[in-house]
DNA sequence: GTTCTAGAAC
DNA sequence: GTTCTAGAAC
């Protein structure tokens, strides 16, 4: 920082009768959840002067408040010699406009600005409300981003005679010292403080975040012998490759979209660093790209960061050396695959993985939201284009031929095609931070630069190293055909001692007998020694040889039967005793433990033994495998299909609602809260088990 | 699988 | 300073 919120500042009074009596009007700038309240909290408890905070969420008395309302405050407070604070959001400079009417001989104006990391007020939001309201885990993120693009920060020309910009909690805590030592006679000096040197941006952590990945990068780049940068920097950005959403098939004005892509790409590179976003067409006459290309020219967005790129969308490596961390895909409402143009198009290339993978996240999207789907290792998308993520978005349709029309109406159009390439822009921002929080694989390729050429070694690189993968974490996608290859590989695996317990008790139950709840002659039931849940039981096969579930196949379908009504039995005695929780039934793909062993977990996770991200997602994510579905894809492939341990890693997602936490204790508090039904996959095909399951009572 | 702990993040 | 994560050892 260049210190600024420091620089002192109290200027004693000159002449003592005139000055004393002055009031302060400090209006705080910042989002939600940058510390407004804490901020005029600390001061007021702290501070010999008389302050009054006026705040708009609490002065309507219950219902939200009005700015009205505050205004009034405002004004009898300093009608009675008492300087105020204006705790509300006043992002906008018309938000704060009339407050500054105030100003005259007996009041300063002064703005504080709270202009912390996105990031930071997010996760505050998501911890202060917690549970209820629209301000939760994604949400909040939205709303918060929503009003950082519209803030202006405040200029001295509004009529402010100080303002004091706060970047990070030092800052605002000196600000706070300073505040609080204003005695009621006392002034602060004029002018701006603390203000960032160039771009000014909320998203700092983020940008940080970025440049210290691609400092990483270059230094190991380095070290590797590998060129020093020059004009190919952006090549190691993270990109977004995204079609123009809703200018082919919804008819959208060319001229408007055009428009949109430009303002939306510029105000999210401003925001977030060490990202590039590639508009792709599929033809080199593609009237929006050349009005893009104009616009962007006409108002200089780093060509490195925006580039306009003509080919496929789904071989952007392959067939123009463009290698792209994730693709949008123009997607349907229902998140179907077919249809026609650029979704048909992704689908086909990504292959069934991505179908499944979507139906894991979101059944339909609405127009102007985005949903982003990691893409399973096996996905020829991810193999051979390097493509990590794709995500879907769907804009507004001006296609009378298609459902949801919009009549011409532009101006909700313009503003639903806006939030499509904001949500865009979001997904992929916290799915390029994901990505970079891994160690980079992709990244690890030395390509050059960019060149149409781009040579067969690099490729088969790519296919060589997520051979690799496929053999070491046993990932696999449809059926028996993909791994008898890697079979012979994968069947010696090496246990740790840890790892035999249950082993252990199957193949000696008499021996652990006590503490075992049922021993019939294929299987044995237990309690889970850490539990993830309030219930939480074993039921383990005692066949010999079968270690997890990738050993599963057609002959072990009776003993995956007899051991699946084991668990539903148990589940029944469970709710005869306490009817309210929900049950699953289900493998992990990748077990931790030898000996298969079938999971049969209430779906509250309350328990202390949930620990970390792993426990999590090895119960929330595709790893988890239902036990229906296993034995439905055995009787019909002859093996189950299971996920790979990448999964484990994903962000922490509530099982009912979706939303996402920044971590475990948040997640936990949510879920503990969360009523929402369950996702509609689960309520299907007896997934989930509960008293009202009408399954339960013929099985 | 857990525990322990360094150090990152807050 | 405290909270949280993630990697190593078992």
């Amino acid at each position: 920082m260049d210190g600024g919120a420091s620089s002192d500042s109290r200027i004693s009074p000159k002449g003592k009768e005139e000055e004393s009596n002055r009031t302060v009007l400090a209006i705080l700038v910042g989002p939600p959840g940058s510390g407004k309240s804490t901020f005029c909290e600390a001061v007021i408890s702290a501070s010999r002067r008389p302050w009054v905070r006026v705040c708009q969420d609490t002065i309507g008395n219950g219902k939200t408040g009005t700015k009205a309302q505050c205004l009034k405050g405002a004004v009898d407070a300093l009608n009675e010699g008492k300087s105020v604070f204006i705790d509300r959001c006043n992002l906008e400079r018309e938000q704060r406009a009339d407050f500054l009417k105030f100003c005259g001989s007996r009041t300063d104006m002064h703005a504080i600005v709270l202009d912390l990391p996105a990031k930071v007020c997010i996760s505050r939001c998501v911890n202060r409300t917690g549970h209820e309201g629209n301000v939760q885990g994604g949400r909040a993120a939205v709303i918060v981003n929503k009003m950082l693009q519209n803030k202006e920060a405040p200029n001295l020309n509004e009529g402010f005679s100080r303002i004091t910009f706060c970047q990070n909690d030092s800052d605002v805590k000196e600000a706070i010292k300073m505040y609080s030592e204003l005695g009621p006679a006392d002034k602060l000096s004029p002018g701006e403080f603390g203000k960032k040197s160039k771009k000014e941006s909320g998203q700092q952590s983020i940008m940080k975040f970025f440049k210290k990945s691609a400092r990483e990068e270059n230094s190991q780049k380095e070290k590797e012998g590998g060129s020093s940068s020059g004009n190919g920097a952006g090549n190691e950005f993270p990109t977004l490759a995204f079609p123009s959403i809703s200018t082919a098939d919804f008819q959208f004005d060319l001229d408007k979209a055009s428009d949109i892509i430009v303002e939306s790409a510029q105000d999210f590179l401003k925001r977030v660093d060490n990202v590039r976003l590639a508009l792709v067409d599929l033809s080199d006459k593609s009237r929006i790209i050349s009005l893009v290309r104009e616009k962007v020219m006409k108002k200089g967005i780093d060509s490195n960061r925006f580039i306009t790129f003509v080919g496929d969308i789904t071989m952007l490596y392959s067939k123009g050396g463009l290698r792209c961390t994730a693709i949008a895909n123009a997607a349907n409402w229902r998140l179907k695959p077919g249809g026609g143009g650029v979704n048909a198009a992704i689908f086909k290339a990504a292959g069934e993985a991505l179908d499944i993978a979507t139906k894991e996240r979101a059944e339909t999207l609405n127009p102007g939201s985005s949903v982003a789907v990691p893409l399973p290792s096996t996905s020829p998308l991810y193999q051979r284009e390097g493509v990590t993520h794709v995500i879907h978005v769907l804009g507004p349709n001006m296609n009378p031929q298609r459902p949801n029309y919009l009549q011409n109406d532009y101006t909700k159009g313009c503003k639903i095609l806006r939030d499509a390439y904001s949500s865009l822009f979001e997904s992929f921002a916290s799915v390029a931070c994901l990505e970079r929080n891994k160690k980079p694989k992709l990244a690890e390729l030395k390509d050059k630069t960019s060149g149409e050429s781009k040579n067969k070694e690099n490729r088969e690189e790519v296919k060589s190293r997520n051979q690799n993968q496929t053999t070491t974490t046993t990932t696999t996608t449809s059926g028996e055909s993909k791994n008898k290859e890697n079979r012979e590989e994968v069947k010696s695996r090496n246990w740790g001692s840890w790892a035999l317990a249950l082993y252990n008790t199957a193949m000696d139950p008499e021996k652990y007998k006590d503490g075992l709840l049922e021993i019939a002659d294929d299987f044995i039931v237990l309690n889970d020694l850490y539990p993830k849940a309030r219930k939480h039981v074993l039921v383990l096969s005692r066949l010999n040889g079968l270690d997890c579930l990738e050993d599963a196949k057609r002959e072990h379908l009776p003993i995956l039967k007899s051991m699946h009504s084991a668990g539903v039995k148990w589940v029944k005695k469970f709710l005869s005793e306490d009817p309210s929780p929900h049950f699953r039934l289900g493998y992990h793909s990748v077990p931790s433990m030898r000996q298969l062993h079938l999971h049969v977990i209430s779906q509250d996770f309350d328990s202390p033994s949930l620990k970390n991200k792993k426990h999590w997602n090895s119960f929330n994510t595709a790893f988890f495998r239902d036990s229906v579905d296993v034995i439905d894809e055995i009787e019909e492939h002859g093996s189950a299909k299971l996920s790979g341990e990448k999964l484990l890693e994903m962000e922490l997602r509530c099982h009912r609602c979706k939303s996402a936490h920044p971590n475990i204790p948040k997640l936990k508090s949510h879920i503990a809260k969360c009523r929402a039904s369950y996702p509609p996959h689960l309520l299907q095909n007896s997934r989930l088990l509960s008293a009202t399951n009408n399954d339960l009572n013929i099985s």
